[in-house]
DNA sequence: TCAAAAGTGTTTCGGATACACCCATGA
DNA sequence: TCATGGGTGTATCCGAAACACTTTTGA
C-alpha cells in the first residue's frame, strides 16, 4: 500500500489487508515559535481537516501501525510514540457520507470503528509533513487555532494533551520536542506552553538541572536582541539512565 | 445472549452481534483479609485461568459493554470502572487451539483480536462472583497468588496494577474497594497492599483526614483484640466535590 | 499485668516558592 | 544609555517524614 495506490483499490483491498473497525489516530505534537502544534491533514475531497490515522495490517503490532503511520506522514524515525486512549463511542465516527459515493467496495470503511489514540512528540525543524494519497494538505496548527474536525477528533487532540501534561511528571519531554541544542528560555517556554501557566525562571532552571540530565555546552545562541543564552543539550546516558527509573518531578 | 445461551449458538450468532476482533478485558480489584485480590475465571473444558471478559456490541459504546460485563459477573452495577490500556500484539492470543474443535462457526472468534483493559474496583463482600455458560468457576485469587493465565492476560494485570498505583494520587480508591464503614488501619492496609510499601501510621491518618472526605462516626470496631478502632465512612458529598477538582494527593 | 494495637501531637527536614541583584546586548 | 532579557543566589514557607507517649483491650 505505498504511493501509487488508487483509492478504489484501497477501498477494494483494505478489508484484506487490514484489521476490520479498528483504526489508529495519531496526535502529533511539535514545538515553534513557543507555540505547542499539533500536525492535521486534509482530505482531498471537501475541507475537513482531521487527525493523521491509518489502520493495523493483519499481521502487525498495534504499536507498529502507529510508527507507521507517523513515519508515512512525518517522514521520521525513532519518534516518541505513547498509546493514550481507547475511544469506543459507536457514534464516534458517523457522518460518513463523504466516502457512501464509493459504494459497496468501501463497505468495510463503512462499519463502525474504533479508534485508539496515540500521541507523539517530534522535533519540529526535522518534520516536512507529506500529505498522503487521500489527503490534499498536510500542516501544523496552532494547538489554540485547531479548527472543527470530522468525528470526534477534537476530543481525541484534548484527551491527548492531558496525557501528555500528565507524563510531564515522568518523562523530560524537551527530549523529543526540542532540537539537539536548545536555551533555558526555550525549555522553559516549552514548559509554560504544554501546561499554560507561567513558571519562575530560576525556579525552573534549577529543577531542570537538579535532574542531571542537562549538559550545558560552551556556545550561547547569538542572534537575539539581548544577553546571548547558553545552549544545553540533553545527556543521553544520564537521560536513559534516568528514564528508567522514572523522574518523580512535580510541575 | 442472556443465561440459556449454548456455545455452539454463541459461535454461529457472535459475528452477527458484535463488533469483530476486538474484545474487552477486565481486571477486577477486591480487598480482604488485608489482600488485594482480583477476580478470575476458569474455562468449562480446561483448566485454564483467564480474565473476565467478552464483547462489544455492535451498536454499544465501549465503556458500556465493559459496564455489562462487570455486572454480569459481579452483579453490582454502579461500579468504579477504567479503562488503562488496548493490547494490540498480533501475537497476544495465539493459542486458541482449545477453541479450534468448534469448526467453522467459530471462525470469527479464531481471528486476531485487540483488548481493550478496563480495571474495577469494587467492594469485595458485595460480590458473589458469577461464572458464565463458558465457565465452569469464577473466583477470587490473591494477587500474589495469580496462576499463569491464557494468553497475555498475566501482563494485562500487570499493567492494570500500575494504573492502578498512579490512580491513587488522584482518587480516594477507597471510597470502591472497602464497605460502608472501616477502620483507619483497614484505610491503611488497603493504600499499603496497592503500593507494596508500609506507610507511617500517624503520617497516613492525618493525609487521609486532611482532604476532608471521611467522616468518623460514633461506632468503633469491636471483637478485635485490642483497643477498638474508630469507624470511618466517606462523606459523600464532599467525596463527589473532591473528586470534581480532582485530589493531589502523593503516595 | 502485659503485649499489642490504636489515638494523638511535636519536631525536623527538604523541596518548592518567592524574591533581588548583576550582566550582556542591540536599539 | 537604556530597556530587555539572561545568569545566579538566598530567605522563607509549607508539607512530608520521623518520631514518642498515652490509652484501650483481650489474653
Amino acid at each position: 500500500m505505498k504511493k501509487k495506490t488508487s483509492f478504489k483499490e484501497f477501498l477494494l483491498r483494505g478489508a484484506q489487508l487490514y484489521m476490520p473497525c479498528l483504526s489508529i489516530d495519531c496526535v502529533i505534537f511539535g514545538f515553534h515559535d513557543g507555540q505547542l502544534k499539533v500536525l492535521l491533514m486534509k482530505w482531498k475531497d471537501g475541507d475537513n481537516w482531521c487527525l493523521p490515522g491509518g489502520f493495523i495490517l493483519k499481521e502487525e503490532a498495534m504499536d507498529d501501525a502507529a510508527i507507521r503511520i507517523l513515519q508515512d506522514r512525518t517522514g521520521l524515525n525513532d519518534i516518541f510514540l505513547q498509546q493514550f486512549y481507547a475511544f469506543g463511542d459507536p457514534y464516534r465516527d458517523r457522518n460518513k457520507d463523504r466516502l457512501k459515493i464509493q459504494g459497496k467496495y468501501g463497505k468495510w470503511l463503512m462499519e463502525r470503528f474504533v479508534t485508539v489514540g496515540y500521541y507523539a512528540l517530534v522535533e519540529f525543524s526535522k518534520v516536512s509533513p507529506q500529505p498522503d494519497w487521500l489527503s490534499e494538505e498536510c500542516k501544523w496548527f496552532d494547538l489554540k487555532k485547531v479548527p472543527k474536525l470530522i468525528y470526534d477528533h477534537n476530543a481525541i487532540i484534548t484527551k491527548a494533551l492531558g496525557a501528555l501534561r500528565l507524563s510531564l511528571n515522568d518523562y523530560p519531554v524537551g527530549y523529543n520536542l526540542l532540537p539537539e541544542k536548545f536555551t533555558m528560555p526555550e525549555l522553559q517556554s516549552l514548559y509554560e506552553t504544554i501546561l499554560d501557566k507561567p513558571l519562575d525562571r530560576r525556579n525552573f532552571q534549577k529543577k531542570a538541572l537538579s535532574l542531571g540530565i542537562l549538559e550545558r555546552t560552551k556556545e550561547r545562541k547569538t542572534g537575539g536582541a539581548h544577553k546571548a543564552p547558553y545552549l544545553y543539550r540533553f545527556d543521553k546516558k544520564k537521560y536513559e539512565k534516568a528514564m528508567k527509573q522514572g523522574l518523580k518531578l512535580g510541575f
